[in-house]
DNA sequence: TGAACTGTCATACTGTCCTATGACAGTAAA
DNA sequence: TTTACTGTCATAGGACAGTATGACAGTTCA
């Protein structure tokens, strides 16, 4: 799993680690059960502070993306959302409005829009596909 | 167009009144070249002070959404954006990757997802048939 | 037990965000 | 010009976000 904090950015730093980790979440780079770097080796490689990482992993457990074992890591959690079916396609569709709002700024036809959600999904399902093991 | 702000939401008021007015864009609830409310009274309506709301239109403005001609008042821009089409594209698929991941994270799978997409296009589109004019 | 690793917590510093007030400037119409 | 409306700017205070330090606690293995 490789990691990059842009400083220049403003997006606080550990918000760009919540992002790539989820991100490496949905494309396989991690799988449920696996470890996760722990926070004081991964701080050091990004010229993070401990507490920066920790920062971190403490929002992505919130999101119940991760587990952690005070003094054994975190893992990847098997991702079983606590919300009926009804509620999680609430949550994405407030999601996908978004983009949609985003496509119509952009003059993004709907069809042109759509085709690009495939690629992307197509994209996603690749990487999970190819991704080690 | 129709104004709600959430003071219990953790989120700043005058993001709010961002998204609701590049909502109400997407939806054809304003069209391009029409007036916007003017500052002063739509913060008494919302109960904001002047400057939460002229924030807003401030930040609406540097996105290109509105047009703002002092002494006459905030109009909603022609969108004309002055991307490329392959940025355009770029910017739009980060958003939609946004999704994917929440869509991984929530269990929603790519057929149901892509089903999704179509629903909340069609949501939009409907509203900008039906809009007034 | 001791050493070396894991994550956690309390605390504090710094900078920025959010909101508010008051004074200002452009526009339109009487 | 006067009045009444538009948006704008400078400034300030309070709250919070982001990051950092040091001490602490659980786990593992020798």
């Amino acid at each position: 799993m490789l990691m990059r904090i842009d400083f220049k950015s403003g997006k606080p730093a550990y918000l760009q680690l919540v992002d790539q980790i989820r991100y490496a979440a949905a494309s396989g780079a991690v799988r449920p059960g696996e470890p996760l770097p722990s926070i004081r080796p991964l701080a050091e490689e990004l010229r993070l502070n401990r507490n920066t990482v920790a920062k971190a992993y403490t929002e992505l457990e919130s999101q119940g993306v991760i587990e952690t074992i005070a003094g054994k890591g975190c893992f990847l959690k098997e991702n079983h959302s606590p919300f009926t079916k009804q509620v999680r396609h609430k949550l994405l569709a407030e999601e996908i409005d978004k983009a949609v709002v985003a496509s119509h700024q952009l003059q993004v036809d709907a069809e042109t829009f759509l085709a690009l959600v495939r690629e992307r999904l197509g994209f996603f399902e690749d990487k999970k596909t190819n991704a080690k093991g």
